[in-house]
DNA sequence: TCCCTGGTGAGACATGATCTCAATTGCGGT
DNA sequence: ACCGCAATTGAGATCATGTCTCACCAGGGA
């Protein structure tokens, strides 16, 4: 297991969560597949990894995750269904194209100074944080020049 | 009407969108509402405005607002239902409490420089961006201390 | 090892979004 | 001002997605 997959066990852990088979499987799959998962996405792995773990579960333990802020859940493709990021250390970015949907992830985001800022100002205490851009990626704006 | 909807209005007319009474009808509402609605938030109220207007152009038009960047779908609540926020200038920036789910909106993120790298990095065009802070806001981070 | 409480699984149920298709309407061209 | 047509719409059936209930189970402290 990766130090990564560690930390966020002993999150659960340490927010008074049991470690249950059902939470531990879930963050598995979510950690093997680095990153974007919608829910069905899930589903599906968690029928064919482990398909005695009801599909409840599975919405309960997402559900917790993003309260821990392990996980985030954002629209990518279809307005209906949310795809889960992970927050790994905390926090996730990326551009999101809006005509073809594509995703382009970027590491440097710069904000510990406003998140100080913030925890200040608002006397609040942060955990993570998630940073979208939208607009055309390079093949879209290509094709679409103005 | 506010400078700020003939903008939008203004981007409708560009993207070579016909300006419908639904579409219309839907933006105005959301400018009304300043900026979080759910869906069901704007079905209802739709009807109560428009009814005529059907469940399905709802839809359809905050899909085609969320292509062009005029609003975005988020989770804020429960992990199932989009709150929609209006982009005013292409972004918006909040705090989400993932213990009682209040939202404190802020004004400054800086991150104009970083739009700028990103464009040139990765020859995108960005139209907008959305920044969420997570954690504990005030009242909860006092009763859960750690 | 025991116990208790938090967590689970199955499946019925509710809610929310999509699809289809005929009818309508914006709007560019004349 | 009018025409014509493609884009858009509205109604409602349909589908998909997430929630709820409740009896049962299991993690982990004592």
């Amino acid at each position: 297991m990766s130090d990564q997959a560690n930390l966020r066990v002993q999150r659960l852990r340490d927010a008074g969560y049991k470690l249950t088979n059902a939470r531990l499987t879930i963050l598995t799959i979510l950690e093997q597949h680095g990153g974007h998962m919608t829910s069905a996405d899930v589903l599906e792995e968690v029928d064919a990894v482990a398909p005695e773990i009801g599909r409840a579960s599975v919405f309960r333990s997402l559900d917790l995750f993003t309260r821990l802020s392990l996980i985030r859940p954002t629209y990518i493709n279809d307005s209906s269904t949310p795809t889960y990021v992970l927050l790994p250390g905390g926090h996730h970015h990326h551009i999101i194209c809006t005509n073809c949907d594509r995703v382009i992830e970027f590491e440097d985001c710069h904000l510990e100074k406003l998140e100080h800022e913030l925890e200040q100002k608002f006397r609040v205490r942060l955990t993570g944080h998630l940073l979208e851009f939208y607009g055309l990626c390079d093949n879209c704006a290509a094709r679409q020049p103005d």
